[in-house]
DNA sequence: TACAAGGTACTGCCCCGGGA
DNA sequence: TCCCGGGGCAGTACCTTGTA
């Protein structure tokens, strides 16, 4: 099969984002972007569409914590976005659900042995607390997250992957198109440095 | 209610290196 | 020399949350 390459700059135009942006999104979604021998990021017709559905998945509303989790762990993005918001309020919740252990009386010598003693004792309630609240989360999550949703997802996935597949029909035009006007160009004059980046290779 | 602080998602700028 | 791409860091805009 044929693998286009693209450029930062190409790829930027094709997604409609500056090149920084693919950098940022790069960065923070910790995404694994293939470097040429020139230690240069190049895309191809997959990394595109990666960025496009991130593009779409951002106009929707999503932020870029759930969509990492989309892309790394196949979470649907709403099922990503509940845990997002879950994970935050879980360190809201946590703490006022002390358990009894708390209530025990400890002698203290000093503040600062006072303080130690606390840290562990804080330590331990977190830890039963959070241990608690997962299993609340976990399920309270799926309850209410799962059975909607999941229907919800079937059909707006089959609808994105319908709108994906059209949009890289006109995509894979636009590129065919592009290619034939720089042949065409390319016959009247040297071709210039910036089309040697888009590499044609075969795999 | 106003203001400060913090978080998120860019954005701008700088400087360096490689290729034509 | 110019263009393009790299990394890094500070700045900005907007929103949310906390506090007096």
């Amino acid at each position: 099969m044929d693998k286009l390459r693209y450029m930062i700059s190409d790829a930027a135009g094709l997604v409609n984002v500056e090149a920084h942006v693919l950098r940022y999104w790069e960065e923070e979604l910790q995404l694994n972007i293939p470097r040429n021998e020139m230690g240069h990021r190049y895309y191809t017709k997959e990394n595109i569409q990666q960025f496009l559905k991130i593009k779409e998945l951002k106009e929707q509303g999503y932020q870029l914590k759930a969509i990492k989790m989309v892309i790394h762990n196949g979470k649907n993005p709403e099922e990503a976005a509940a845990l997002t918001n879950a994970n935050a309020a879980l360190a809201e919740r946590s703490v006022p659900n002390q358990p009894t252990a708390v209530k025990q009386t400890v002698s203290y010598t000093s503040a600062e042995e006072k303080m130690a003693q606390f840290r562990i004792l804080m330590s331990g309630i977190v830890k039963e607390a959070l241990a608690d609240n997962n299993q609340d989360l976990s399920k309270e999550i799926g309850e209410n997250v799962g059975d909607r949703v999941l229907k919800e997802m079937n059909y707006l996935m089959r609808e994105q992957d319908e709108q994906e597949e059209e949009r890289f029909r006109k995509l894979d035009a636009a590129i065919r198109e592009l290619n034939v006007k720089k042949l065409k160009s390319g016959a009247k004059k040297k071709e210039p440095h910036r089309l040697f980046a888009k590499k044609e290779v075969t795999t």
